[in-house]
DNA sequence: TGTACATCAGTGAACGCGCGTTCACTGATGTAC
DNA sequence: TGTACATCAGTGAACGCGCGTTCACTGATGTAC
């Protein structure tokens, strides 16, 4: 048995079909919603017969699969560059939303997959997102240990201040890549009016875990 | 001419129907997006040839349309159970989410619906459902000045802060729909913490307007 | 290095299916006199 | 009240279309010797 050649040319450009595929159908899903994409438009929009997507993937369903984990880590490399800062002041906020708004601009195609399809008419797919954007807050979660007074509370407090973050931002990401320029700007500073309220809340919070009555009835959880 | 009766029997009939086609594609719309749903479902489901839809409707998107109207009648409805109180605290946000809940419960075709095709492939419900959330936010914005700190803030601080709150319970009702009865019941009490969390964040707010720096480039909007 | 065979990405014809829409129709309901 | 005609909600056949999937194939690339 020779040494087997890493790469052929082969299966490069077996590669270069696959991803053909994957570009062609996150194209199209900028106007289409994935369940109603079909197989024969997106090997057409690829270049290639209808026959020969079946060399790629088993059905559509598939290769909607793989487009989310490439979308989350599309979502995941921005951020690398909105680290939570050991504040979230202001000008914490502000910047951060800039970095997002940049990279839904450039992004785009990624984002609006993800912010459609979590609501989309494919179970399985909306279920992979779920799960990436629960993961996600509860990372963002652990990061908020490093605030000051976010570093005392319960794990569930913490899970829904991240999840009240993830939300909004998730929401304005959405509202982005429908509006003009104009309703952009609106859109991002609104953003940050709300991510500031509920900074402003977190230090109130504190002081009233220790009263310890506001769910009576539940408190086993 | 004689006078003209009011609801003869053949528009009494044809009434019948319609509601008919609208009922059939609100139950199929448990199971599929908007734009994966054919007219001929619709109407074998309804128990018409498929001919006799354009009696009712000129084609799909306008009965979809009807369905935007009538969805947000159920959420107005909702509404009247849930009047904003002068005050936004813990016992009024958990009543209020019960209320929202159970109508999530006994409404959840109208809301399921609105939650999705918020984000989904047909262009002219997404507007219109748009829309209709936006007027709704701006509803509760004004309603919000019975509250004490938030009488006196700008109109923008206000329609930001009704958006969170919309923002946060259209999502809890979305995630409401797919969830089983355990997950729910902690999908309501962690909304509620969300919402407490930005209550917290009202008093502290208005002590930072007359700094007057926040925004320092865009002040003159 | 050259030859003979194996692999396999991509093709093109063909299939049966459900779709939206048209058309001429039927027959019950409504209206004019 | 009775008759003759108009209206119109619902029907059923027919159309052309794009779909997903199958199949036997082609021919370039890879492998064994």
């Amino acid at each position: 048995m020779t040494a087997r050649r890493v790469s052929s040319s082969r299966s490069e450009s077996k590669e270069i079909t696959r991803q053909a595929l994957l570009r062609a159908a996150l194209k199209l899903l900028a106007r289409n919603t994935f369940d109603s994409l079909s197989l024969r438009e997106v090997t057409r929009q690829a270049g290639i017969s209808p026959t020969a997507f079946y060399r790629h993937f088993d059905d559509m369903e598939e290769l909607g699969l793989v487009l989310v984990e490439e979308s989350f880590g599309s979502l995941r490399e921005m951020l690398r560059d909105v680290r939570v800062q050991s504040a979230l002041d202001g000008d914490t906020i502000k910047q951060s939303m800039e970095v997002v708004h940049l990279h839904v601009q450039r992004q785009g195609l990624h984002f609006r997959f993800i912010a459609r399809e979590r609501y989309g008419g494919v179970r399985r797919l909306r279920r992979a997102i779920r799960r990436e954007l629960q993961l996600f807050a509860d990372e963002l979660a652990v990061d908020l240990i490093v605030m000051e007074y976010v570093r005392d509370w319960s794990p569930e407090d913490r899970r829904a201040l991240a999840g009240l973050i993830v939300e909004t931002v998730v929401h304005m990401v959405a509202e982005l890549l429908d509006a003009d320029p104009d309703e952009q700007d609106l859109l991002v500073r609104r953003t940050e009016r709300q991510l500031r309220l509920a900074a402003l809340g977190v230090p109130a919070w504190e002081s009233r875990v220790p009263r310890a009555r506001v769910e009576p009835e539940y408190a086993a959880d």
